[in-house]
DNA sequence: GAGTGGTCTAGACCACTGA
DNA sequence: CAGTGGTCTAGACCACTCT
């Protein structure tokens, strides 16, 4: 009946989905901003609540907008570029781009580090890890949940500083070490019910996973940390420079 | 009414999503095989499709399962280890991890250099380009989408060789040219409709790009590939050596 | 041609957010 | 406490795949 302008087989899924682009586009709806409710959104395209949360999805998955739980959809911020050379300085990079971080101290405590951490860490079965739960927002957005696994050994009494800032910098400063080597681990995955409370996501959205193990300039394995990335937050860069080959 | 194991809060949608997911780990469910159709396993769990294929959707953004287009949802076969310091040698990576790798070339054409093409590679505004469009499967599955940029001042006639094998091969042996440094760009978007049809992928699905600027030793530009990787199907490895610092 | 996935309708109730 | 998102029901029709 309405006349929508649906082309031959364009479904109205991607009719929405470019409809909403467009107008982040051109600006009519500003990173940040809310977008209408989706009871509105759907009577506006004339559909239902199903069919325009599967727009809603799709774009969330390209990275235009991104939703908060129970609260709304919302226009995404650019991305973060992160330098995989440059050596995580978490506050530095976001900084250098002109946004603000904060970092909050989830939880701290000292385990028995899994099987899978001693065989990325090297370690003897059963040695015990300190673990660091933490937080970090841009521009005041949760943007990564990042479980840090320290040895325990290196760096004795470190739970008890001030863990807000940068872990990079309490080496140096506290125990004189320095980071050397390190090495990645990219994948996207899902979030579990625990990292999707903390960004405030919905369980199973995409994220992207960063597993590092730091080493100090000796060789020696310093921690491992798993870094949570909101999948529409980042963009990884790495320059491999030709003295790697060969 | 039925007498559904679900305890206090646990959504359908995550009961059913942990039941396939014990079938599938425990291997009643191996790598490869097809699940039951939507409408036998939305019977089987005592629910409607709608909610089923929220879990399945959930399964396939963590990776265990995926879908190809109208033909059904399977078990997702282990990701490729791709290690960004080995030279682009698809081939040689897949082989070398014990899979079978097959390249297809999709198309190729000369033309000219979009604007963001230009910036990436420093041209000159109005440079043309080669540009091959090539499908790589692993095992069968259809799993990266690449679009090759070549500078054709560097590689005459290289559109008119076999274009199946590792275009890092030709540059050595047709021309003489080594790659050097290569930078790359990495992040997580969906999947638009021409990606999707190449990959067997519904519109919108998440999808890992990886943007790569290859270099000869001589620091010179020589192509710009953008690699559309299944988001299920690798896992990036990087080593950054302490040489890179300071 | 039977069965499957792809898309869509038209509702419902609950838990939580925010005024 | 009104309104929102989160979850779910019970169907429908079409286009495609596969046999």
């Amino acid at each position: 009946m309405t006349h929508t302008v649906t082309k031959k087989s364009a479904t109205q899924v991607v009719t929405i989905y470019q409809a909403l682009l467009a107008q982040i586009i051109s600006g009519t709806l500003a990173t940040g901003s809310k977008l209408p409710s989706e009871r509105e959104l759907s009577s506006l395209f004339a559909t239902t609540r199903i069919t325009l949360r599967e727009a809603l999805q799709r774009m969330a998955m390209e990275g235009s907008i991104y939703r908060e739980s129970r609260r709304g959809w919302f226009v995404t911020p650019p991305r973060l570029e992160y330098n995989l050379i440059t050596k995580s300085l978490f506050h530095q990079m976001v900084e250098s781009q002109g946004r603000k971080a904060v970092t909050q101290v989830i939880s701290t405590s000292t385990e028995l580090a899994s099987p899978e951490l001693c065989r990325k860490m090297k370690l003897l079965p059963l040695s015990k890890l300190h673990r660091i739960r933490r937080l970090r927002y841009v521009d005041g957005r949760a943007t990564v949940f990042v479980e840090h696994h320290l040895n325990p050994v290196i760096f004795p009494d470190i739970l008890k500083m001030d863990l807000t800032e940068s872990l990079t910098l309490i080496y140096q400063k506290q125990y004189g070490i320095q980071c050397g080597r390190a090495t990645f681990d990219i994948y996207p995955t899902a979030a579990d019910a625990s990292v999707a409370h903390h960004l405030n996501l919905a369980e199973g959205s995409p994220l992207l996973m960063i597993i590092r193990v730091n080493y100090d300039q000796n060789g020696r394995i310093l921690d491992c940390d798993r870094e949570f990335w909101r999948h529409d937050a980042v963009r990884i860069s790495v320059d491999v420079g030709s003295e790697a080959f060969n």
